[in-house]
RNA sequence: GGAGCGGUGGGAGAGUGGUUAAAUCCACCAGACUGUAAAUCUGGCGUCCGGAAGGACUACGUUGGUUCGAAUCCAACCCGCUCCA
Protein backbone atom coordinates (compact mmCIF):
# COMPACT_ATOMS: atom_id res chain seq x y z
CA UNK A 1 0.00 0.00 0.00
CA UNK A 2 1.01 3.17 -1.12
CA UNK A 3 0.87 6.20 1.78
CA UNK A 4 -1.64 8.81 1.95
CA UNK A 5 0.34 11.81 1.29
CA UNK A 6 2.46 10.02 -1.96
CA UNK A 7 -0.82 9.02 -3.15
CA UNK A 8 -2.36 12.24 -3.11
CA UNK A 9 0.69 13.93 -4.41
CA UNK A 10 0.22 11.40 -7.64
CA UNK A 11 -3.46 11.54 -8.01
CA UNK A 12 -4.20 15.28 -7.08
CA UNK A 13 -1.04 17.53 -7.65
CA UNK A 14 -0.58 18.54 -11.21
CA UNK A 15 -3.55 16.24 -12.16
CA UNK A 16 -7.02 17.26 -14.22
CA UNK A 17 -8.53 14.24 -13.86
CA UNK A 18 -8.19 10.86 -13.58
CA UNK A 19 -10.15 7.76 -15.66
CA UNK A 20 -11.06 6.51 -13.12
CA UNK A 21 -9.50 7.43 -10.30
CA UNK A 22 -10.52 4.65 -8.09
CA UNK A 23 -9.24 1.72 -10.43
CA UNK A 24 -6.06 3.40 -11.03
CA UNK A 25 -5.49 3.32 -7.01
CA UNK A 26 -6.69 -0.20 -7.47
CA UNK A 27 -3.60 -0.42 -9.69
CA UNK A 28 -1.53 1.20 -8.18
CA UNK A 29 -1.98 -1.14 -4.80
CA UNK A 30 -2.11 -4.36 -6.85
CA UNK A 31 1.81 -4.31 -6.72
CA UNK A 32 2.22 -4.78 -10.48
CA UNK A 33 4.75 -3.00 -12.50
CA UNK A 34 2.37 -0.90 -14.60
CA UNK A 35 2.80 0.14 -18.48
CA UNK A 36 2.31 3.52 -18.45
CA UNK A 37 1.90 5.00 -21.80
CA UNK A 38 3.30 8.13 -23.32
CA UNK A 39 3.57 9.13 -27.13
CA UNK A 40 4.66 12.05 -28.87
CA UNK A 41 4.84 13.56 -32.05
CA UNK A 42 8.31 13.54 -33.63
CA UNK A 43 6.92 17.12 -36.02
CA UNK A 44 7.39 18.66 -33.21
CA UNK A 45 11.25 17.69 -31.36
CA UNK A 46 11.06 20.41 -28.44
CA UNK A 47 9.79 20.12 -24.91
CA UNK A 48 8.67 22.95 -22.97
CA UNK A 49 7.88 23.51 -19.41
CA UNK A 50 3.99 22.61 -20.46
CA UNK A 51 5.09 19.12 -20.94
CA UNK A 52 7.26 19.09 -18.30
CA UNK A 53 4.24 18.63 -15.86
CA UNK A 54 3.16 15.73 -17.45
CA UNK A 55 7.12 14.38 -17.39
CA UNK A 56 7.34 14.79 -13.55
CA UNK A 57 4.54 12.32 -13.48
CA UNK A 58 5.88 9.75 -14.90
CA UNK A 59 9.09 10.39 -12.94
CA UNK A 60 7.08 9.93 -10.26
CA UNK A 61 5.62 7.06 -11.20
CA UNK A 62 8.83 5.28 -12.09
CA UNK A 63 10.61 6.07 -8.58
CA UNK A 64 7.40 4.05 -7.18
CA UNK A 65 8.66 1.13 -9.60
CA UNK A 66 6.78 1.29 -12.42
CA UNK A 67 8.05 1.27 -16.23
CA UNK A 68 7.30 3.92 -18.75
CA UNK A 69 6.94 2.88 -22.48
CA UNK A 70 7.37 5.87 -24.79
CA UNK A 71 6.27 5.62 -27.99
CA UNK A 72 7.90 7.53 -31.24
CA UNK A 73 4.65 8.66 -33.08
CA UNK A 74 5.94 8.11 -36.45
CA UNK A 75 2.72 7.58 -38.07
CA UNK A 76 0.39 9.57 -36.39
CA UNK A 77 2.85 12.65 -36.95
CA UNK A 78 2.31 12.52 -40.72
CA UNK A 79 -1.35 13.15 -39.96
CA UNK A 80 -1.17 15.89 -37.46
CA UNK A 81 -2.65 16.44 -34.39
CA UNK A 82 -6.66 17.58 -34.93
CA UNK A 83 -6.25 19.70 -32.49
CA UNK A 84 -4.93 21.99 -34.56
CA UNK A 85 -5.97 24.18 -37.74
CA UNK A 86 -3.34 23.69 -40.06
CA UNK A 87 -4.37 20.70 -42.16
CA UNK A 88 -1.23 20.87 -44.25
CA UNK A 89 2.22 19.79 -43.37
CA UNK A 90 4.80 18.98 -44.66
CA UNK A 91 5.43 14.78 -44.72
CA UNK A 92 8.37 13.95 -42.80
CA UNK A 93 11.53 12.00 -44.27
CA UNK A 94 12.89 8.96 -42.58
CA UNK A 95 15.94 10.76 -41.54
CA UNK A 96 14.10 14.03 -39.96
CA UNK A 97 11.75 12.10 -37.69
CA UNK A 98 15.07 10.07 -37.17
CA UNK A 99 16.57 13.06 -36.20
CA UNK A 100 13.71 14.87 -33.82
CA UNK A 101 12.69 11.56 -32.17
CA UNK A 102 16.47 11.95 -30.82
CA UNK A 103 16.33 15.43 -29.95
CA UNK A 104 12.97 14.92 -28.39
CA UNK A 105 14.56 11.96 -26.52
CA UNK A 106 17.47 14.36 -24.84
CA UNK A 107 14.90 15.90 -23.50
CA UNK A 108 12.64 14.10 -22.14
CA UNK A 109 14.89 11.99 -20.73
CA UNK A 110 16.21 15.04 -18.46
CA UNK A 111 13.15 14.34 -16.79
CA UNK A 112 12.02 10.69 -16.46
CA UNK A 113 14.47 7.93 -15.58
CA UNK A 114 16.07 6.80 -18.39
CA UNK A 115 16.73 3.37 -17.41
CA UNK A 116 13.05 2.58 -16.50
CA UNK A 117 12.00 3.61 -20.11
CA UNK A 118 11.28 1.66 -23.05
CA UNK A 119 11.08 3.60 -26.33
CA UNK A 120 9.03 1.69 -28.93
CA UNK A 121 8.03 3.22 -32.69
CA UNK A 122 4.80 3.00 -33.68
CA UNK A 123 6.64 1.58 -37.53
CA UNK A 124 6.96 -1.69 -35.29
CA UNK A 125 3.53 -2.62 -35.34
CA UNK A 126 2.22 -0.21 -37.99
CA UNK A 127 5.01 -0.94 -40.73
CA UNK A 128 2.96 -4.20 -41.68
CA UNK A 129 -0.76 -2.89 -41.58
CA UNK A 130 -2.53 -3.98 -43.94
CA UNK A 131 -6.01 -2.43 -45.67
CA UNK A 132 -7.70 -4.85 -44.22
CA UNK A 133 -6.23 -4.36 -40.82
CA UNK A 134 -7.00 -0.56 -41.53
CA UNK A 135 -10.85 -1.65 -41.96
CA UNK A 136 -11.26 -3.38 -39.54
CA UNK A 137 -9.23 -0.80 -36.97
CA UNK A 138 -12.02 1.61 -38.35
CA UNK A 139 -15.04 -0.87 -38.64
CA UNK A 140 -14.96 -0.04 -34.44
CA UNK A 141 -16.12 3.08 -34.34
CA UNK A 142 -19.13 5.75 -36.09
CA UNK A 143 -18.71 8.69 -37.45
CA UNK A 144 -21.04 9.52 -34.86
CA UNK A 145 -18.97 8.79 -32.28
CA UNK A 146 -16.66 10.95 -33.34
CA UNK A 147 -18.37 14.21 -33.61
CA UNK A 148 -18.71 14.04 -29.97
CA UNK A 149 -15.65 15.18 -29.48
CA UNK A 150 -15.60 18.91 -28.70
CA UNK A 151 -13.07 19.62 -31.68
CA UNK A 152 -14.52 17.42 -34.66
CA UNK A 153 -17.91 18.65 -32.84
CA UNK A 154 -17.44 22.45 -33.26
CA UNK A 155 -15.80 22.36 -36.66
CA UNK A 156 -18.51 20.51 -38.11
CA UNK A 157 -20.65 23.13 -36.89
CA UNK A 158 -18.81 25.72 -37.82
CA UNK A 159 -18.71 24.21 -41.31
CA UNK A 160 -14.98 23.57 -40.99
CA UNK A 161 -12.77 21.45 -42.65
CA UNK A 162 -12.28 18.18 -40.95
CA UNK A 163 -9.87 15.74 -42.93
CA UNK A 164 -10.32 12.09 -42.87
CA UNK A 165 -6.88 11.40 -41.57
CA UNK A 166 -7.72 13.09 -38.20
CA UNK A 167 -10.44 10.64 -38.05
CA UNK A 168 -7.67 7.93 -38.13
CA UNK A 169 -5.74 10.29 -35.66
CA UNK A 170 -7.53 8.97 -32.68
CA UNK A 171 -7.39 5.21 -33.95
CA UNK A 172 -3.96 4.76 -34.53
CA UNK A 173 -3.09 6.73 -30.87
CA UNK A 174 -5.76 4.12 -29.26
CA UNK A 175 -4.42 1.13 -31.15
CA UNK A 176 -0.89 2.03 -29.57
CA UNK A 177 -2.57 1.16 -26.13
CA UNK A 178 -3.38 -2.11 -27.47
CA UNK A 179 -0.30 -2.76 -29.06
CA UNK A 180 1.54 -2.21 -26.02
CA UNK A 181 -0.93 -3.13 -23.52
CA UNK A 182 -0.76 0.02 -21.65
CA UNK A 183 -2.21 0.22 -18.05
CA UNK A 184 -2.59 4.02 -17.60
CA UNK A 185 -2.04 6.79 -20.76
CA UNK A 186 -1.02 10.32 -20.17
CA UNK A 187 -1.96 12.81 -22.24
CA UNK A 188 -2.93 16.96 -21.91
CA UNK A 189 -6.86 17.29 -21.27
CA UNK A 190 -7.15 18.02 -24.83
CA UNK A 191 -6.19 14.59 -25.58
CA UNK A 192 -8.90 13.06 -23.16
CA UNK A 193 -11.11 11.97 -26.62
CA UNK A 194 -8.05 10.09 -27.93
CA UNK A 195 -7.53 8.43 -24.33
CA UNK A 196 -10.57 7.27 -24.21
CA UNK A 197 -10.60 6.00 -27.57
CA UNK A 198 -8.20 3.59 -26.40
CA UNK A 199 -9.91 2.58 -23.20
CA UNK A 200 -12.67 1.67 -25.99
CA UNK A 201 -10.47 -0.26 -28.38
CA UNK A 202 -8.56 -2.05 -25.99
CA UNK A 203 -11.62 -3.38 -24.34
CA UNK A 204 -12.87 -4.72 -27.84
CA UNK A 205 -9.54 -6.33 -27.88
CA UNK A 206 -10.91 -8.04 -24.61
CA UNK A 207 -8.15 -5.93 -22.68
CA UNK A 208 -8.50 -4.75 -19.54
CA UNK A 209 -9.04 -0.58 -20.18
CA UNK A 210 -6.28 1.47 -19.36
CA UNK A 211 -6.25 3.95 -17.12
CA UNK A 212 -6.10 8.08 -18.42
CA UNK A 213 -4.34 10.57 -16.93
CA UNK A 214 -5.49 14.17 -18.13
CA UNK A 215 -2.72 16.35 -17.51
CA UNK A 216 -3.68 20.39 -16.85
CA UNK A 217 -2.70 22.78 -19.01
CA UNK A 218 0.24 25.18 -17.84
CA UNK A 219 -0.63 28.76 -18.72
CA UNK A 220 2.34 30.30 -20.67
CA UNK A 221 4.48 33.35 -20.32
CA UNK A 222 1.84 35.84 -21.21
CA UNK A 223 -0.14 34.30 -18.39
CA UNK A 224 -2.99 33.97 -20.48
CA UNK A 225 -2.92 31.43 -22.96
CA UNK A 226 -1.65 28.13 -22.29
CA UNK A 227 2.02 27.18 -23.00
CA UNK A 228 2.95 26.76 -26.92
CA UNK A 229 4.76 27.01 -29.12
CA UNK A 230 3.50 28.46 -32.06
CA UNK A 231 1.73 31.36 -29.44
CA UNK A 232 5.67 31.83 -28.72
CA UNK A 233 4.98 32.01 -24.86
CA UNK A 234 7.10 28.57 -24.06
CA UNK A 235 9.81 28.17 -22.20
CA UNK A 236 11.65 25.28 -23.70
CA UNK A 237 14.06 23.04 -22.12
CA UNK A 238 16.92 24.24 -24.81
CA UNK A 239 16.77 27.07 -23.35
CA UNK A 240 20.11 28.51 -21.85
CA UNK A 241 19.59 28.69 -18.43
CA UNK A 242 20.11 32.62 -18.23
CA UNK A 243 16.70 32.35 -20.23
CA UNK A 244 14.99 29.88 -18.42
CA UNK A 245 15.37 31.54 -15.40
CA UNK A 246 14.95 34.98 -17.03
CA UNK A 247 11.78 34.29 -18.19
CA UNK A 248 10.49 32.47 -15.42
CA UNK A 249 11.11 35.83 -13.81
CA UNK A 250 8.89 37.60 -16.37
CA UNK A 251 5.80 35.22 -15.39
CA UNK A 252 3.18 37.57 -14.57
CA UNK A 253 2.55 37.17 -10.48
CA UNK A 254 -0.36 35.50 -10.24
CA UNK A 255 1.21 32.25 -12.33
CA UNK A 256 3.63 31.63 -9.52
CA UNK A 257 1.62 29.65 -7.47
CA UNK A 258 0.36 27.71 -9.79
CA UNK A 259 4.15 27.12 -11.50
CA UNK A 260 4.88 25.89 -7.95
CA UNK A 261 2.44 23.41 -7.59
CA UNK A 262 2.68 21.78 -11.36
CA UNK A 263 6.77 22.09 -11.49
CA UNK A 264 8.36 21.43 -8.22
CA UNK A 265 7.82 19.30 -5.72
CA UNK A 266 7.39 22.35 -2.84
CA UNK A 267 4.96 20.77 -0.14
CA UNK A 268 1.40 21.92 -0.89
CA UNK A 269 1.22 22.95 3.06
CA UNK A 270 3.90 25.61 2.05
CA UNK A 271 2.85 26.67 -0.91
CA UNK A 272 -0.51 27.28 0.92
CA UNK A 273 1.60 29.69 3.34
CA UNK A 274 3.19 31.65 0.52
CA UNK A 275 -0.11 32.47 -0.90
CA UNK A 276 -1.58 34.07 1.58
CA UNK A 277 1.71 36.52 1.65
CA UNK A 278 2.75 36.93 -2.03
CA UNK A 279 1.64 40.29 -2.97
CA UNK A 280 4.19 41.13 -0.65
CA UNK A 281 6.96 38.36 -1.77
CA UNK A 282 6.43 38.06 -4.85
CA UNK A 283 9.68 39.09 -6.09
CA UNK A 284 11.47 36.67 -3.74
CA UNK A 285 9.38 33.44 -4.19
CA UNK A 286 9.65 34.38 -8.34
CA UNK A 287 13.02 34.09 -7.84
CA UNK A 288 12.75 30.92 -5.72
CA UNK A 289 10.27 29.09 -8.44
CA UNK A 290 12.90 30.53 -11.30
CA UNK A 291 15.76 29.25 -9.36
CA UNK A 292 14.28 25.48 -8.36
CA UNK A 293 12.85 25.22 -11.98
CA UNK A 294 16.53 25.79 -13.47
CA UNK A 295 18.34 23.90 -10.50
CA UNK A 296 15.86 20.97 -12.13
CA UNK A 297 17.81 21.06 -15.58
CA UNK A 298 21.31 22.71 -14.75
CA UNK A 299 23.84 21.65 -12.06
CA UNK A 300 23.81 24.11 -8.66
CA UNK A 301 26.00 26.08 -9.63
CA UNK A 302 24.49 27.18 -13.13
CA UNK A 303 21.33 27.84 -11.37
CA UNK A 304 23.34 29.86 -8.98
CA UNK A 305 25.09 31.50 -11.53
CA UNK A 306 21.64 32.18 -13.72
CA UNK A 307 20.32 33.92 -10.62
CA UNK A 308 23.35 36.46 -9.93
CA UNK A 309 23.11 37.20 -13.72
CA UNK A 310 19.28 38.17 -13.48
CA UNK A 311 20.07 40.20 -10.69
CA UNK A 312 23.18 41.76 -11.43
CA UNK A 313 21.61 42.44 -15.23
CA UNK A 314 18.31 43.13 -14.76
CA UNK A 315 18.01 44.48 -10.97
CA UNK A 316 21.35 46.54 -10.77
CA UNK A 317 22.00 47.06 -14.28
CA UNK A 318 25.09 45.73 -14.76
CA UNK A 319 27.03 43.70 -17.74
CA UNK A 320 26.46 40.15 -17.93
CA UNK A 321 29.34 37.78 -18.04
CA UNK A 322 29.10 36.53 -21.02
CA UNK A 323 28.20 38.61 -23.68
CA UNK A 324 28.97 38.78 -27.82
CA UNK A 325 32.03 40.25 -28.70
CA UNK A 326 33.53 42.16 -31.52
CA UNK A 327 37.24 42.36 -32.41
CA UNK A 328 38.78 45.31 -33.84
CA UNK A 329 41.88 43.77 -34.73
CA UNK A 330 40.16 41.39 -37.12
CA UNK A 331 37.73 44.07 -38.10
CA UNK A 332 39.90 47.00 -39.05
CA UNK A 333 38.14 48.68 -42.18
CA UNK A 334 34.76 50.31 -40.92
CA UNK A 335 34.69 51.38 -37.19
CA UNK A 336 31.39 53.26 -37.73
CA UNK A 337 29.53 52.14 -34.75
CA UNK A 338 26.23 51.38 -36.86
CA UNK A 339 28.57 48.77 -38.84
CA UNK A 340 29.86 46.90 -36.06
CA UNK A 341 26.36 46.39 -34.96
CA UNK A 342 24.76 45.01 -37.89
CA UNK A 343 27.85 43.16 -38.39
CA UNK A 344 27.80 41.01 -35.01
CA UNK A 345 23.67 40.92 -35.67
CA UNK A 346 23.09 42.69 -32.63
CA UNK A 347 20.88 44.59 -34.50
CA UNK A 348 19.62 43.36 -38.46
CA UNK A 349 19.12 46.25 -40.15
CA UNK A 350 19.91 49.99 -40.44
CA UNK A 351 16.25 50.49 -40.08
CA UNK A 352 15.98 48.98 -37.05
CA UNK A 353 19.36 50.36 -35.84
CA UNK A 354 17.75 54.15 -36.79
CA UNK A 355 14.98 53.43 -34.83
CA UNK A 356 16.89 52.29 -31.87
CA UNK A 357 19.16 55.24 -31.92
CA UNK A 358 16.02 57.45 -32.47
CA UNK A 359 14.74 55.99 -29.31
CA UNK A 360 17.74 56.62 -26.80
CA UNK A 361 18.40 53.41 -26.79
CA UNK A 362 22.22 52.81 -27.48
CA UNK A 363 24.29 53.21 -24.91
CA UNK A 364 28.55 53.31 -24.79
CA UNK A 365 29.85 52.03 -21.60
CA UNK A 366 33.43 52.83 -21.27
CA UNK A 367 36.75 51.07 -19.97
CA UNK A 368 36.64 52.79 -16.79
CA UNK A 369 32.96 52.52 -16.33
CA UNK A 370 31.75 56.25 -17.92
CA UNK A 371 28.68 56.06 -19.95
CA UNK A 372 27.69 57.96 -23.23
CA UNK A 373 23.92 57.56 -24.58
CA UNK A 374 25.11 57.63 -28.54
CA UNK A 375 21.44 59.41 -30.91
CA UNK A 376 23.19 59.20 -34.20
CA UNK A 377 26.15 56.54 -35.76
CA UNK A 378 28.51 59.73 -36.80
CA UNK A 379 29.26 61.13 -33.12
CA UNK A 380 32.72 60.57 -33.18
CA UNK A 381 33.05 57.46 -30.70
CA UNK A 382 36.31 56.56 -28.96
CA UNK A 383 35.91 52.62 -29.48
CA UNK A 384 39.13 50.96 -27.43
CA UNK A 385 39.32 47.42 -26.26
CA UNK A 386 37.39 47.32 -23.04
CA UNK A 387 34.24 48.98 -24.49
CA UNK A 388 30.39 48.04 -24.53
CA UNK A 389 28.05 48.83 -26.60
CA UNK A 390 24.50 48.70 -24.85
CA UNK A 391 21.14 48.11 -27.15
CA UNK A 392 17.88 48.54 -24.57
CA UNK A 393 18.04 46.03 -21.57
CA UNK A 394 19.31 42.82 -22.63
CA UNK A 395 21.33 43.30 -25.78
CA UNK A 396 25.30 44.02 -25.23
CA UNK A 397 28.41 43.51 -27.59
CA UNK A 398 32.16 44.05 -26.08
CA UNK A 399 34.85 45.52 -28.03
CA UNK A 400 37.94 44.00 -27.50
C1' G B 1 -22.05 16.88 -61.42
C1' G B 2 -24.09 21.85 -59.60
C1' A B 3 -23.67 26.31 -56.46
C1' G B 4 -20.98 29.45 -53.37
C1' C B 5 -16.72 31.25 -50.59
C1' G B 6 -11.72 32.30 -49.71
C1' G B 7 -6.04 32.96 -50.38
C1' U B 8 -3.56 40.11 -46.89
C1' G B 9 2.34 41.65 -42.91
C1' G B 10 5.44 36.63 -37.41
C1' G B 11 0.09 34.94 -35.95
C1' A B 12 -5.20 36.21 -35.83
C1' G B 13 -8.05 39.44 -38.79
C1' A B 14 -10.07 44.36 -41.28
C1' G B 15 -9.92 46.62 -45.85
C1' U B 16 -13.44 46.12 -52.20
C1' G B 17 -10.07 52.01 -57.18
C1' G B 18 -6.40 57.04 -54.80
C1' U B 19 -6.01 60.05 -48.02
C1' U B 20 -3.23 52.07 -47.61
C1' A B 21 3.57 50.28 -45.86
C1' A B 22 -2.13 48.48 -45.35
C1' A B 23 -7.34 49.29 -39.28
C1' U B 24 -7.47 46.37 -34.81
C1' C B 25 -5.67 42.57 -31.53
C1' C B 26 -1.58 39.25 -30.08
C1' A B 27 3.56 38.65 -30.27
C1' C B 28 7.96 41.57 -30.58
C1' C B 29 11.30 46.14 -29.70
C1' A B 30 12.37 50.79 -27.05
C1' G B 31 11.40 54.49 -23.24
C1' A B 32 9.20 55.92 -18.46
C1' C B 33 7.92 53.98 -13.89
C1' U B 34 8.83 49.81 -10.63
C1' G B 35 9.67 45.01 -6.56
C1' U B 36 11.28 41.59 -11.79
C1' A B 37 12.66 40.41 -18.27
C1' A B 38 5.65 41.34 -13.44
C1' A B 39 1.82 45.09 -13.91
C1' U B 40 0.88 49.94 -15.90
C1' C B 41 1.74 54.01 -19.24
C1' U B 42 4.06 56.07 -23.81
C1' G B 43 6.26 55.34 -28.42
C1' G B 44 7.80 52.02 -32.26
C1' C B 45 7.34 47.74 -35.29
C1' G B 46 9.13 46.13 -44.44
C1' U B 47 14.00 47.50 -46.74
C1' C B 48 17.34 51.21 -48.46
C1' C B 49 19.12 56.54 -48.79
C1' G B 50 19.07 61.08 -45.73
C1' G B 51 21.03 64.99 -39.96
C1' A B 52 16.13 65.93 -40.76
C1' A B 53 12.16 67.21 -43.76
C1' G B 54 11.58 63.79 -47.16
C1' G B 55 12.54 60.28 -51.01
C1' A B 56 13.19 55.44 -53.44
C1' C B 57 12.16 50.38 -53.68
C1' U B 58 9.63 45.91 -52.40
C1' A B 59 4.83 43.74 -50.36
C1' C B 60 -1.74 41.79 -50.07
C1' G B 61 -1.76 33.32 -54.02
C1' U B 62 0.57 33.44 -59.53
C1' U B 63 0.70 35.66 -64.36
C1' G B 64 -1.18 39.06 -67.55
C1' G B 65 -4.70 43.20 -68.47
C1' U B 66 -7.92 47.82 -67.63
C1' U B 67 -6.66 52.69 -65.39
C1' C B 68 -3.30 58.83 -64.58
C1' G B 69 -3.55 55.37 -60.24
C1' A B 70 -5.12 48.44 -58.01
C1' A B 71 -4.63 44.59 -52.13
C1' U B 72 -9.13 46.61 -54.24
C1' C B 73 -11.81 46.04 -61.23
C1' C B 74 -11.15 42.14 -65.43
C1' A B 75 -9.02 37.39 -67.41
C1' A B 76 -6.51 32.98 -66.98
C1' C B 77 -4.14 29.87 -63.77
C1' C B 78 -2.64 27.59 -58.95
C1' C B 79 -4.15 26.31 -54.02
C1' G B 80 -7.83 25.67 -50.18
C1' C B 81 -12.76 25.34 -48.12
C1' U B 82 -18.24 24.81 -47.60
C1' C B 83 -23.02 23.41 -49.20
C1' C B 84 -26.41 20.67 -52.49
C1' A B 85 -26.57 16.15 -55.39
Amino acid sequence: MIDDITLSNITKRGVKEIISETEFVELLNSGRKLRLKMGFDPSRPDIHLGHVVGLRKLKQLQDLGHQVILIVGDWTAQIGDPSGQSITRPMLTHDQVKNNAESYLKQFFRVVDQEKTEVVWQSEWFGDFKLSDVITLTSKFTVAQFLERDDFAHRFKEHKPIAITEFLYPLLQAYDSVAIESDVEFGGTDQMFNLLVGRTLQQLNGMKPQQCFLMPILVGTDGVNKMSKSLDNYISLDETPDDMYGKIMSLPDDCITNYFELLTDIPLTELKIMESSLPDNAMNYKKLLAHTITLDFFDKQIANDSQNNFENVIQNKGIPANIPIYNLIDNTDNLDIGNILLASNIVTSNSELKRLLKQNAVQIINPDGSTEDIRTTTSAINLTSGTVIKIGKRRYLKIV
